[in-house]
DNA sequence: TCTATAGGGACTATTTAGGTCCCGAAAAAC
DNA sequence: GTTTTTCGGGACCTAAATAGTCCCTATAGA
């Protein structure tokens, strides 16, 4: 879709919004309901209701609405989505974008953040978990239409770059890429490794892909000794000349938690006022570097060259790890929840 | 706006349609009702709840909502239309084609006529006369819309061409073209002639034109004499070149009538299945001439060549009559209402 | 000045939507 | 194989929204 097509389609919305206001609610509950089902099919009326704190016997009428256009069918088992369902829930996405002028709302935060683009995904994760699964899909949506021939693609781990190798649609798109992760291991949880996600994303567009196999706290020492393995080296070099990086954004505090700092540096991390962390840096507000970990993955050099870095966060507390990071390079794409957003511009 | 947008409108409104179906009435209530207060300004609930035969309780409650919108206005003296009533009353038009499919029955009427565009017009002109209005502006539109620099443009008369004419909007388009009366004069109203509407889309779109001091039906003897005047010769000739020609597509019988045909010559060509005039010409429906009368205008000849002759019609009386012109020049763009359309198709 | 028509208020009848409970069938758990 | 849970659908009643009706006052045009 164009620019100049939205914009077409946006009169067609605004209008039938002044003709007919009623449908803009109509619209939003119904989108809801069929995209609550699209992910716990086969469900049931009362789970919807619980779900949706919408009444029983209200999920009733519209799911039988539903039904009568054939976007969903009515098993005994529960209800399931239609083929025809998903591709309106497809739809509708797009719909829901225009109806709650996210256009707009997506300009004044790139604005705001003197960043490249960014994109607004309707919903608030706060209220509402699935949204990212939605942030998911439109993530990954983007992160391939941006894929081109010979370029070198890094991930980092988290739950919310995780969703998006979740979400994304298997598609051989005969690029010669590389996908190798942006960073080591951290955590405990191997869903959400950089290497794990790696791995999944490059399944997934039948891409070749190498691994870092090594922790991303590391000694300087270790660090030093590491590098000279021959395999670990030829990642680091990919990483240097990454042209995609995909990265979840994350704040001070629970990363520095999720390292297993001593209390002590957290304390201190928290006096001087750091909020964000990225590729082992921790930045206050303003983006200054406050404590730098040592860290095989991407650099902060390495990142402020990078021509297509793409954020993906949710959740109205990623708002100030949020501003120091788009300050970092301009070129930037974030991807975030509509609550997220607002909290963003306030 | 092009083919490809409209297609992906189209998509969005067929997925509304699916998931909020109920919008659809709605939608088309309110357009009527904005597009009668548009035509009979200022009006009041009860002349409205007549024309369209919805109870004045349930007009009063949509005529609130277009307030609450700002689509028209409320006085004392009745309802008019805003600007923002104007704009979307335009949208909406586009929204209701799409919405009743017309794009579909345009290609089915154009398959079926063999020719090489057909517009229809939402509504049907047999119950509601005010579409006639609409297919001029549409009709106007178009005829615009093809408009180029050095063309020579042709008119017909009748009511519909002269409602094209009323409905044209005045725009300077800086053409140098010429336009000239497609044929003589014909019946008693002043307003109806070709002469007449000439000149009034001449001054229109700001075009020098000429006029045609000859009536339509004329004897051989007179037609030649006629023919020596300069001026007319001069008309004479650019008839001949015409590039656009704009014309009304008449029943045989009315138009004999018209042209004040005697009884007994009505009678022989009721006999001879005689269903569609053109150009001084009368057709059956196999598009074979059965009466020819002198003409000045344009011949049946210049007409074949015409590059771009735009038809105009409403009605469903007109579906006979329209058989036997579309077979005679395949560029015939013909623009109707819908039911003529429908009657067509059957 | 009179009359026709305008919108708006108010009350009532009617229809529709929503809340609640129950039932038999079919999975799911045991 | 049996029990338990969860499913959709039918039934019924109340609350609420919608539509019908009548009346009033203001205003524009004859």
């Amino acid at each position: 879709m164009t620019e100049k097509e939205e914009f077409c389609v946006a009169d067609f919305i605004q209008t039938q919004k002044k003709i007919a206001p009623e449908m803009v609610k109509l619209l939003m509950d119904r989108y809801h309901i069929l995209r609550l089902i699209s992910y716990h099919q086969p469900i049931g009326r009362r789970s919807l209701s619980a779900f949706l704190q919408i009444s029983e016997r209200v999920i009733r009428k519209e799911v039988n609405i539903l039904k009568d256009q054939n976007l969903i069918e009515i098993k005994a088992e529960g209800m399931n989505i239609t083929e025809s369902g998903y591709t309106s829930l497809e739809v509708l996405r797009s719909f829901i974008h225009i109806l709650k002028n996210l256009n707009s709302i997506e300009e004044e935060v790139a604005q705001k953040l003197e960043i490249k683009k960014v994109i607004v995904v309707p919903g608030l994760y706060d209220e509402d978990e699935f949204i990212l699964r939605e942030i998911g899909k439109v993530a990954s949506k983007y992160f391939k239409s941006i894929l081109k021939d010979h370029m070198i693609v890094g991930v980092t781990g988290g739950t919310t770059i995780s969703m998006v190798a979740d979400e994304m649609i298997e598609e051989d798109l005969k690029h010669h890429m590389m996908i190798v992760p942006a960073r080591g291991g951290l955590g405990k949880n191997a869903e959400n490794q950089a290497n794990h996600i790696t791995a999944k994303i490059a399944r997934k567009l039948n891409c070749p892909y190498e691994l870092l196999h090594m922790p991303d706290n590391i000694s300087k020492d270790l660090l030093e000794s590491l590098s000279k393995d021959p395999n670990t080296k030829e990642v680091v070099d990919y990483i240097k000349q990454i042209h995609v990086l995909l990265f979840g954004i994350g704040r001070a505090d629970k990363m520095a938690k999720r390292r297993g700092l001593s209390n002590e540096k957290i304390e201190e991390l928290n006096k001087k006022c750091a909020v964000a962390e990225a590729f082992g840096y921790y930045f206050n507000l303003k983006g200054k570097i406050i404590e730098e970990v040592n860290s095989v993955g991407v650099s902060l050099q390495t990142y402020k060259n990078i021509k297509n870095p793409i954020g993906v966060a949710a959740g109205k507390e990623k708002a100030l790890a949020i501003m120091p990071i788009s300050k970092l390079n301009t070129n930037l794409t974030l991807i975030i929840d509509e609550g997220l957003a607002q909290e963003i511009l306030k």
